[in-house]
Order: C-alpha cells, then sequence, then structure tokens
DNA sequence: ATAATATTTAATTATATAGTTAATTATTGC
DNA sequence: GCAATAATTAACTATATAATTAAATATTAT
C-alpha cells in the first residue's frame, strides 16, 4: 500500500489541509468551526475534508447533541505510517554515509 | 519557512521523484541512470530534477571524468526537517490523547 | 571542424486540483 | 408542516503539474 503514503504526502501539500489536521491535533472540531478558523467556504472546506477522509486521515465523530454538526477527529495511522517511511529513508542515508566515510579512511 | 516543508512535501508526492530520492540514498547517479532507472525520458526526469534541486532535495555532484554527465546526491536536510515536523505532530497528537484520558479517569 | 553524447529548456498538450456559486440532503425547532 | 441551520455535492472555472517532442547548450572524441 505505497498508495497511502502518496496520498498522504499529496493530502498534506495542502496548506488548509496541514491547518485542519495541526487544529485536529489539539481537539476535535466540526466542519463549520474548521471553515471558520481557517477562513474558507463551507464547500471549500468539505472537499479538503473528503480528501483527507478518503486517506483515513480524519473520521466522523458522532455527536449526539445535534445531528447536523459532523464533528472529525484525526486519525494518527497515516502520518506514523509517513513518520515510518521518512524515518527508514533517513536511516538508509545515515548507512551510506557511513559506507562512503569507511571506503575513504580505508583505502577504496 | 514553512514554504519549503510544503515543497518538500509536493515534491515526494510524485512517485517519480520519490523514485530518484530512494535510488539517491544508496548511491549518486547521473542524470541518464535515473532516466534509465526509472523508465522516463530524459526531458522528463530533468525536470524532476529541477524541482528537487530548486527545494535543496538534491545537488550536482561534479563528474571530473567527464563534464557532459552531470551526478546527483542526496541533501538529507529537507527530509530531516520533514521529520521533525512529522514528528511534533505526533506528539502533539499523543498529548491531546493523554489529556483526553486524564479526563475520563479523573471525571471531567 | 564536426559528429556524437549528455543534459536541459521551450512549446505544447493533457490531466488534476482548488476554489466558487448554486442546488441538495438531513436535522432541528417552532 | 416549514423555515432555518449544517454540511455535502454538482457544475464550472482557473491554475498547476507532468509528459512529450523538438530545439538548444555544452562537452567529448575523431
Amino acid at each position: 500500500m505505497n498508495e497511502i503514503l502518496e496520498q498522504t504526502l499529496a493530502a498534506l501539500a495542502d496548506p488548509n489541509r496541514r491547518r485542519v489536521i495541526e487544529l485536529l491535533c489539539d481537539q476535535p472540531y466540526t466542519a463549520g468551526e474548521l471553515a471558520r478558523e481557517i477562513g474558507l467556504s463551507p464547500a471549500a472546506l468539505s472537499r479538503h475534508l473528503r480528501v483527507l477522509k478518503s486517506i483515513g486521515m480524519i473520521a466522523e465523530v458522532p455527536l449526539y447533541s445535534d445531528a447536523r454538526l459532523r464533528a472529525y477527529a484525526l486519525r494518527p495511522q497515516p502520518m506514523a505510517d509517513l513518520k515510518t517511511w521518512v524515518t527508514n529513508n533517513e536511516e538508509r542515508w545515515t548507512r551510506q554515509m557511513e559506507t562512503l566515510a569507511r571506503r575513504a579512511t580505508s583505502g577504496s
């Protein structure tokens, strides 16, 4: 499933979606609150939520007080998977540097 | 400089550029080798290199054997910055969970 | 000098994405 | 039932991105 990693990267490349994620890091928000907070039309925000939902970065949380409100909460898995990929990448690069250093000191 | 983070995410959202990065994790490659390895036209690959260069993810390495060849090597800083951002995000989310758990056990 | 090689750039085309406004769906409260 | 509210979806527009082919630049080797 490298597809999810790709979609996670694409999702996070948008500043408004990053804003959504950062807000949801602190607490769940309704769609309307997010739209107001970020300064987007409800329609525009809804489309961003759809993207984030489709890759499992957020999930709806039922709000029993008023079923018109739809709250969203962060799902940490995609971000965790991204972290794993970035970390592996870094480790691989570090190994490369070590190999080059070893070659340099011990002569070709 | 949140701009670089954004451009890093956008750069990595493309599978061919991710492939370039993963190859360069192991060793430097010339533009031609990358094009062959990835299966892209030299022109298409060159444009990807331009993107990666513009955000400092790769740098040209002089090849004294033949100045027609341009080798590229990975610069780890943008990936490291991305890792920092992802890690901070995860920590913030973890704190949120702890807060919610504390509220749940100690009663509102 | 010139043919061949390695790469980049320019011009163009096709596709994807983000935003807008208007319409739609679902729910609340009178 | 019906107006008001919350959110999503549809249709459309504008912009960005990726690929292709052709042309340009720089370097090597004959």
